[in-house]
This record gives structure tokens, C-alpha cells and sequence, in this order.
DNA sequence: CGCAAACGAGACTCTAAAGTTTCATTCAAG
DNA sequence: CTTGAATGAAACTTTAGAGTCTCGTTTGCG
């Protein structure tokens, strides 16, 4: 059962770490029902740790990618499945927030600047397609919809929203914005 | 000159944190070319440092409601003129991300859930005067909102965006999205 | 049943960073 | 020129948390 106690720590580390950043492995071991002994059996230390939950959520969204890749049939279709699937995974990213360590492990680095050009580069085939307005920023797209699903699943951590209906109101407000239809022409009439 | 090497501590603490969430008080202090034992002759403890700084940053962020308020003649005008002075002000806010000490200074706490309950509200108008649709959960616009200024202050401080670029574009994005604007009608086309 | 591997508990060391104290220096005001 | 308050440097003490080790117990497996 060493695979179940190894998922047991990262699941609360997750867990831990997404309500307070700072936790202590001490915290994060008595959240897993497992002797701190234990944990440094299974990581090598705290950086190690950080580095597995890290590595998890990168493999979690690469396959979220892949299956997305797989079902669409357009890049703008691709986007909404990447970002919905994100957004579902929500509680596997939160700990993110904090784990500013992170940006020493080369390795991780890496993998999620590989994500976000994969994700500018989908970006980009959407704007092509029409969907996306090719005169925005691709840097400033790319961070919108980063900062739309962190909003999506911070709501859903704090129990605000529903994840179904997270995903359903990211999709729409990435789509349209939060404005009412109309607003599209009168855009700059209150900049006056 | 007491006030300005106060000033010039914060400002070093605020550039600093938002650099490295974990940054240690010598690190702050050497960034504010002033002694350790100085910055304790200012300041009770990191804690006490932290609420200062945060303090700073919402009075700074009363200071642009009130502004907006007075100067606006719509709900609608105001929440632009909130939204677009807080990514003005966004480096004074990146340090929060990290702060998850603050979290326990009802202070802090309190002030912050007055400014989300305010920021509420105004939604709430401006939903009334029809610019916001209805349908959305006043919650979601929140977040989104939220989440679209963070990704604005993010990228003005990667340097992806200028400050200009980047307010006008975070106004745009919550009143229309990311759409081509003929997006509105075949909303749901992809999700059949 | 008996063995080996994995676990929990807790005591231990070590280190980084917080916080304190001292003292010599600077600098502005009278 | 003198005085006193604020500063910087540096030497402390304290503390929390990481990482190690031991030992008695559990657990799964033959």
C-alpha cells in the first residue's frame, strides 16, 4: 500500500497548503493521519514534496490537454475543454499559489512555461479561427483566461459557485465578457 | 525624516514580497539601504510590517473608490474608474498574494470584506442600470472582476503590458470577453 | 506462526530567520 | 560647540521548523 499512503500525503499537502501556504510539513502530516517520519520516507524534503504536487498537477493538465486535443475539432472548441478541465481540477492548482520555491526547480519551470506557450500557441489557432479577436494582446488573452479560471476555482473553493457552474460561467465570460450583449457599441461611450 | 525612511521601508517591503513571497526582513531591509535594527525601531515585527503594508493598500484603494465615486455618474463609470486606478496601483498589491499571515488581523480581514461587500454592491447597480447582465451570479462578477485585475497587475509587472495598454484592456475584457464580437449569438454552437 | 518491511512516535541536531541589545556614529537644533 | 535623538553595524538570544535517527509496533505475506 505504499502507492495509497504516497497519494494520502499529497492529497493533504495539496489540501494544507491551499489553506495556508506556510504550513508545516508537521501540519501537513498530522492532515494525512501519517507519522512525520513517514513522510520524509516517501520525499526527500520539503522541496521534494512541492516538486511532486507540482509535477502532478503539470502531468494532471497535460492529459487534460491531450484528451482535449483528442475530442476537438477546432482550437476554439480545444480551449473551452482545456479551460473547463482546469478549472474541474481546481484543488490540485490552489497550493500553486504560494509555492513560490518552486521557481528553482528548473524542471517545473520548464513544464509550465512549456503549458503557456502551448496555450498562446492555441490561442493564436483561435484567433485564426475567428474566434478570438486578433487585435488583442496574445500575452494579454493567455492571462485573462489565467486569471478567469484561478477566479472559477477560488469561487468554487470557497463554495461561491458550483464546479459545473464555474465552468459553464468561465467559458461564457472568456466568450462575451461580463457586459450585456448591447455593450459591444457603446464600449467607449462612458470614456468620454 | 522619520516618515520617509517609514515610506521607504514599505516601499522596499512591497517591491521585495512581490518579488519573493518569503523574502526575510534582512532581505527587505538591505533593498531599503537601512539597518535590521531599524526597521524593528519602526516596525513591532514582520507581522506588524505585513499589516502596515496591507493597510497601506486599502486605504489606497478607499482612496480610489471614493475618487470614482465622487466623480462618476454611474455606478457603471465608477466601477471602471475603481477597477482601472487598482491596476494603476496594482504593484502595491502583489505582495498579497503571499500574505496568508494576514489572514488572521481582523483588521485586515474585516476592511478587505468591506471592499469586496462595496465592490458587491456596486456590481449590483451596475447591473440595475443594465451594463452588467443580470443572469450572472453577482459572486462570479465579483471574482471575475478580480481575477481579470490580477492578471492585468501580473502582466504589467512581467512587463508584458504598459499600465495604459493594460487598464483599457481589463475594461474591455469584463464588458465584452475575449470574443470577436459576433461570438454572442453562437455562445453554446461548440457545446452541442 | 514467523519474518521482513513499513509505520508511528518521539527525541535529537541543525539552521535560518525573528527579535533584542549594545555601542559608536551621524546629524540637526539650539 | 554641545546635546540628544535617530541611525547602522554587529553581536547576541530565541524559536520554529527541517531533516535524522532510534526503537517499539504494526502489517502483510509466505
Amino acid at each position: 500500500m505504499a502507492l495509497a499512503i504516497r497519494e494520502r500525503i499529497l492529497e493533504a499537502a495539496g489540501g494544507t497548503l491551499s489553506r495556508n501556504p506556510n504550513a508545516s510539513l508537521d501540519q501537513i502530516a498530522v492532515e494525512a493521519r501519517v507519522g512525520r517520519a513517514t513522510l520524509f520516507r516517501h520525499f526527500e524534503s520539503r522541496a521534494g514534496l512541492l516538486k511532486a504536487l507540482a509535477s502532478r498537477a503539470i502531468a494532471e493538465t497535460d492529459r487534460a490537454t491531450r484528451l482535449a486535443a483528442a475530442d476537438a475539432r477546432t482550437a476554439t472548441e480545444a480551449l473551452r475543454l482545456i479551460t473547463q478541465a482546469v478549472v474541474g481540477a481546481g484543488e490540485s492548482f490552489r497550493f500553486l499559489d504560494s509555492a513560490a520555491e518552486l521557481y528553482d526547480e528548473p524542471e517545473i519551470v520548464e513544464a509550465y512555461q512549456r503549458q503557456m506557450s502551448e496555450l498562446a500557441d492555441l490561442v493564436g489557432a483561435a484567433k485564426r479561427e475567428g474566434f478570438i479577436r486578433p487585435d488583442l494582446p496574445t500575452a494579454w488573452v493567455v492571462a485573462s483566461i489565467d486569471g478567469l479560471i484561478w477566479a472559477a476555482c477560488r469561487a468554487v473553493g470557497d463554495g461561491e459557485l458550483g464546479v459545473v457552474q464555474a465552468k459553464d460561467l468561465v467559458w461564457e465570460t472568456i466568450a462575451d465578457g461580463l457586459s450585456t450583449e448591447g455593450a459591444g457599441e457603446d464600449r467607449h461611450a462612458d470614456q468620454a
